[in-house]
DNA sequence: CCTACCGATCGGTAGG
DNA sequence: CCTACCGATCGGTAGG
């Protein structure tokens, strides 16, 4: 009853080409991506890269889903446990300004580049896309909403204060990937705790 | 001594190739452009196409440029007559807000995309990319200082407000085209001015 | 997982 | 500006 050997390996095999798909489509963008090269990289046949997943658009997919799963586990996860709040917020802002100067994606912000590519292109990848970014924005919002309700006096509103996080998550991103400016990081950390209500350094 | 016929031909040819060369490229990104398509659109061969520039990366180079001219058209010329501070900020924001409205581009900004694109490929595309985004923000943050000159008070950096006004360009773009809000529009211009420190609406 | 192959398309060039 | 072609590569499949 134990599982076959040769189903274990499948799984490590999917895997491995998983991850080396999403570093080549965080660096050639997702259209890039062509699965000769990747199957050269990893020493295996065409046929072999593309079969757990049935198509090339399955395996892009598959390499969406793992990235939303690495910038969770980069910037979501450290925050359980934290009560909602203005704490909680500015963990947020410390782990998501972090992932980005420090990222595990070879080019930049995976959803960001993702976005940007497939805005213009009708799809099940595109619309899987829309659900992730639009669920982000949602949390984000919520925390925004917490954080606001511990202090008094009148707030910007939550979604608009969602759009400026956003906006300087992805500013920040271009000037690190695009204009390699080191005095970015700081800068949008700043930014971002001023947008939120935070107090900001001198 | 009267320019050859062909000569303006030439220039005219050049020209409808850039316009389309530039429709495809925000569709479908710059990588995504291919000469064989592009000349089946126009009912030219991929010789003919390509003739006018040396080559396909010499065409997306034109293609850029172009992109950057509309760029300007329509957010930068209509300043020029103002005196600086805040009446003229005021005004980029309203003509930056309606260009991502009402974008000349079917796919969205075209810098903006072709800054995730380029970002990760070294090349001379990346290096002129850099230019006019580094050009656009020193414009940026010269005119958001001249419009804090004018009030009293402390401010946030130049360079940080201009972070936030990129931004939230970016984040727009993406609520518009990937997202498809219509509620961005207002929302992001609202952001905007509250980030210069204009006065907000209700 | 492989080899061997499919038709289509890629950017570019020779020659006019 | 064209036709006609180059070698390379694309995603996918048949058959094992």
């Amino acid at each position: 009853m134990s599982p076959r050997h040769s189903t274990v390996e499948a799984a490590r095999t999917r895997e491995r080409i998983v991850r080396a798909a999403v570093e080549d489509a965080s660096r050639l963008g997702l259209e890039g991506l062509t699965v000769g090269s990747l199957a050269r990289r990893l020493g295996m046949s065409k046929a072999g890269l593309v079969g757990p997943f049935g198509s090339r658009e399955q395996l892009l997919a598959a390499a969406l889903e793992q990235a939303g799963q690495v910038f969770r586990a980069a910037v979501t996860e450290p925050l359980e446990g934290l009560p909602p709040g203005p704490g909680r917020l500015e963990q947020l802002i410390d782990r998501w300004v972090d992932y980005l100067a420090d990222c595990p994606f070879p080019g930049g912000c995976f959803v960001t580049a993702a976005s940007s590519e497939l805005d213009g292109r009708p799809g099940p990848l595109r619309d899987r896309l829309r659900e992730i970014v639009t669920s982000w924005r949602r949390r984000l919002a919520t925390e925004i909403a917490a954080a606001q309700a511990e202090s008094p006096g009148r707030h910007r509103p939550p979604d608009e204060v969602a759009t400026t996080l956003i906006g300087l998550s992805m500013a920040l991103n271009q000037e690190i990937q695009l204009l390699e400016d080191p005095s970015a990081v700081p800068r949008a950390r700043e930014a971002m705790r001023h947008a939120v209500g935070l107090a900001v350094g001198p």
